[in-house]
RNA sequence: GGGCGCUUAGCUCAGUUGGCAAGAGCAGCUGGCUUACAACCAGCAGGUCGGGGGUUCGAGUCCCUCAGCGCCCA
């Protein structure tokens, strides 16, 4: 690669760790060592599909862990000579950042006003947000986004990733919206996209649908009310068991499992609600549990998901009484959709419950029904999963809406095929992904009712007599985009035909977030607007990621690339773990003990940080450990040292690998070999945390038993063979180290390499077997082994002797097999200078033993 | 309810196809200023590898089972 040129080497006095970071990076960003070169060819390219922090969050320490995870990937990459692509992007669309303008500015949107020129946010936040226009908000957001993405950026400088800033994406950009305009627009085209009035999820205060994906069950105390119903034509009655009464007016049958002998009899017949006199049909369905309660149910429009699918599959009709806000609507009873039996007590029933929230209404129907005697029995407590929107704060609630949808339902098995292709590290992380597709209930909806988000790029003709057509809409050309349908007006219109008969509406609603994050690929890559780069860069090699997100990101992921390319939008999925708090408990906000990385980086250096992150196996979740940062920055300084000592012996060129004879040389180097190829072969699994054990046991080893036995021979005139040989060994095992380490220490790496050589460590070869002395590979490591055995018990006769390192040994009897003797004879010298030996005597046997005869205590004077 | 993962020294974790009389670091204890490093070095101590059963010449490693913890899905 021509970068490792070596220099004559030049060490400070001190070496120090401190303005490294600030140093290096700006030298890195000088020149440009981190850049893209799109000029290689494809099969040289490592694209990597980066995740992008939602920057209205947080920043916090699992970012640091997870990001540096992918860096150490990244830099291994690029020493094995490919082009990395390494961009960095910003998810700043969606519900998140509106929440955070919200209470950064104390407003809230409101579509309905008209843009103010004049329009200042309030300079400080108060209780009663001030509605906005909805331009005015979408502008509050993309200003508070360019201050979050500063932030980001400064932590990920500061961490020293090794990211192509050039690349950088926002989610929110006009090459975003663009591209993900685009790509639903083709989707709409070839019938992958299409909008229908159906069931959906709603949240009842983002007043917006949501989609499977962004589901979470939650525990909550609930109660069963047990409920009379009167049959119909035959005295006598039936009770059913629901967690939510306030339904009632919206039930629309009874259902038991079709094998339940308790009610087959049923089956055909009519009971009454009580309270509202509706006649509604007793039907059979295998969903109906007869464990359950009293094994019948009420089906209401919707109380929950199976209502839905009853409701479907049993063509039942629509009784719609809870609206979009999570009150109980107007409703006439007596009138079509609502007939009752007495429709004054309905009427006067329902004007109780008209208008609250449905805790409320359910409060107060319990009340009515025990009065009225239908309640049977106290309400039992219970605890039961309830479905949240994952952001939410009440329960969702089913509404009947128009939405558009992306058809996923079909693909399930392509995408169990595609999950299968992918390679996942860790492996077993592939059956989240399959137990997701396979559990999908439906298509995905990616209409969402909010406003900082990419535009649906949809028309809808006005008829004359001012109705909407839904059914057909109106697209704009590829060529236009990004549009924004409130603002920018259908081809063959104008602007003041706008919402008037003959004329058109826009629609007004944004995508889904995972929408357009789903195709982080098309938008990194600049699909649209650089197909020669896209070419270059997709599909992608690496999509690093936490679990979390695989039914969302990694999903929706595939299913686009599925979709729009045929194909898998990259190889290989690394999913990393979560950072523990320090009692390994999960952080979240609500807990309060959620570490912020700043300070910890300041304290311990960048290094130490990544020192710890790289430690983290991936997949694993792993706890904030200050003391492994510790640990890191010993390993820093060890390195720092270490590099100004074998530096600090070389004058001048050493030989090459033909210089290195000595026997212990070489067992040292054939030691490392062996870390070179297990930790080749451990990035090669994108197992860094293991390439990181390898290099890091080898290393101290090196320092404390090699170094120490060619001390001296070191210190030999240059031209003795002995000292030529030790020379030349501990310039090749200083390189092959300094960049190992470079993917996990990349400042302290690129510092010492720095003192002797000219260009970046982190464009450096990495390391192979082929740098080193053929001898390496037969010879073995059985020379240091032995020997060093000999001298850490030197060492330990020393230590229990409370006498110095320096003690000199008076005799030392070595007692071995023939042939740890003879492979100890190859490094006599170097055993006896660095253990102080005058005497050696070696003597055959069956029992292993070194005797240590320390001499006399010096004189004391 | 189904699935996945974890459980190895006081703490944090390595132990890749079964061969280990079970490893590292931290913390602890005892020593040592040794011309790279006292921001260091040397040494010591510490575990019936969650419980039980099985396969095998041999199991931390494979199989079964139980328990605890965590997560995913329903």
């Amino acid at each position: 690669m021509g970068h490792d040129a070596q220099i004559p080497p030049d060490t400070p006095e001190r070496p120090s760790l401190e303005g490294l970071e600030a140093k290096w990076s700006a030298r890195w960003e000088a020149e440009g060592t981190y850049s893209f070169d799109r000029s290689a060819p494809k099969e040289r390219v490592f694209a990597i599909d980066t995740p992008p922090p939602t920057v209205s969050g947080s920043l916090h320490i699992g970012h640091v862990f997870s990001y540096t995870h992918t860096d150490t990937v990244a830099r291994y990459r690029r020493m094995r000579g490919y082009s990395v692509f390494y961009p960095m992007g910003w998810d700043d669309n969606g519900l998140p950042t509106e929440r955070r303008v919200q209470n950064h500015f104390g407003v809230r949107c409101d579509p309905s006003l008209a843009s103010d020129p004049q329009f200042r946010p309030p300079e400080k936040p108060s209780k009663d947000p001030v509605p906005v226009s909805r331009p005015d908000f979408v502008s509050l957001c993309h200003r508070l986004t360019v201050e979050d993405e500063g932030a980001f950026e400064e932590l990920w400088r500061n961490l020293g990733l090794s990211v192509d800033w050039s690349f950088t994406y926002s989610t929110i950009s006009p090459e975003a919206r663009r591209t993900s305009q685009r790509s639903f627009l083709r989707l709409l085209a070839a019938g992958h996209a299409y909008s229908a009035e159906a069931p959906t999820l709603w949240d009842v205060d983002f007043q917006t649908a949501v989609s499977q994906a962004e589901l979470e069950d939650r525990e909550l105390p609930g109660a069963y009310h047990r409920l009379r119903f009167e049959r119909i034509g035959t005295p006598g009655a039936v009770e059913i068991e629901t967690t939510r009464p306030e339904l009632l007016p919206a039930c629309v049958a009874l259902v038991a499992h079709p094998e339940d002998d308790r009610y087959r009899p049923l089956f055909g017949t009519e009971v009454v609600t009580p309270l509202f006199g509706l006649r509604v049909p007793v039907l059979a369905h295998p969903l109906a549990e007869p464990d359950k309660g009293s094994g019948i149910a009420m089906i209401c429009t919707f109380g929950d998901l199976t209502d839905v699918t009853w409701w479907r599959e049993l063509r039942l009709p629509m009784r719609t009484v809870v609206g979009r806000d999570g009150r109980l609507l107007p409703v006439s009873f007596g009138e079509e959709g609502f007939e009752s039996r007495d429709p004054e007590l309905a009427r006067s029933t329902y004007g109780e419950l008209e208008g609250r929230p449905v805790a409320a209404a359910r409060r107060r129907i319990v009340e009515m029904l025990a009065s009225g005697g239908s309640l049977v029995g106290e309400p039992k407590p219970i605890t039961h999963p309830v479905k949240f929107y994952e952001r939410g704060e009440r329960p969702l609630e089913i509404v009947s809406s128009r939405q558009w949808y992306i058809r996923t339902l079909p693909l399930r098995e392509r995408l169990l095929e595609a999950g299968r292709q992918l390679r996942w590290h860790p492996g077993h992380m592939v059956h989240r992904f399959e137990a997701w597709v396979e559990g999908l209930n439906g298509d995905w909806n990616v209409s969402r009712q909010r406003f900082f988000g990419v535009p649906v790029p949809l028309w809808y003709p006005v008829d004359a007599d001012g109705s909407v057509d839904l059914d057909h809409p109106m697209v704009p050309d590829e060529s236009r985009l990004p549009v924004d349908p409130s603002d920018d007006v259908p081809e063959g219109y104008s602007q003041d035909q706008r919402g008037v008969p003959g004329g058109f509406v826009g629609d007004p609603d944004v995508m889904d977030t995972w929408a357009t994050s789903s195709l982080t690929p098309q938008i990194a890559g600049r699909y649209v607007d650089d197909p020669g780069l896209f070419e270059k860069v997709f599909p992608m090699d690496l999509r690093p990621q936490s679990h979390e997100i695989i039914r969302t990101w990694l999903f929706s992921t595939v299913a686009r690339s599925e979709l729009e390319h045929g194909c898998l939008p990259f190889s290989d999925v690394a999913i990393s773990g979560w950072v523990l708090d320090p009692d390994r408990k999960k952080m979240s906000k609500s807990k309060g003990n959620v570490v912020t990385p700043m300070a910890l980086l300041q304290a311990h250096g960048t290094d130490a940080v990544r020192y710890w992150a790289a430690r983290g196996h991936p997949g694993v979740d792993t706890a904030v450990d200050e003391a492994q940062m510790k640990v890191g920055r010993r390993l820093a300084t060890k390195l720092l040292n270490a590099s100004r000592f074998v530096l600090g012996r070389l004058d001048g060129a050493t030989g090459g690998t033909e210089a290195i004879t000595s026997p212990v040389d070489i067992a040292m180097l054939s030691g490392l070999g062996k870390v070179v190829e297990d930790s080749t072969a451990a990035f090669e699994d994108f197992d860094y945390a293991r390439a990181l054990d390898r290099t890091e046991a080898f290393f101290w080893s090196f320092c404390d038993d090699y170094l120490e036995l060619v001390k001296a021979r070191s210190y030999q005139a240059a031209d003795h063979p002995g000292a030529a040989s030790a020379l030349s060994a501990l310039a090749l095992a200083l390189s092959v180290q300094q960049r190992l380490f470079a993917p996990f220490l990349p400042f302290v790496a690129e510092e010492v390499w720095s003192w002797w050589h000219q260009g970046s460590v982190h464009r450096a070869t990495w390391p192979a077997t082929g740098e080193l002395p053929d001898a390496c590979a037969e010879q073995g490591t059985a020379v240091l082994d032995v020997t060093a055995s000999v001298l850490a018990a030197i060492r330990r006769a020393k230590t229990q002797a409370q006498r110095s390192m320096r003690a000199p040994v008076a005799r030392l009897v070595v007692v071995d097999s023939p042939e740890r003797l003879s492979l100890l004879a190859e490094a006599e010298g170097d055993l006896r200078e660095a253990g102080g030996v005058v005497e050696l005597l070696t003597r055959p046997g069956a029992e292993p033993e070194v005797v240590v005869e320390l001499a006399d205590d010096p004189p004391v004077d």
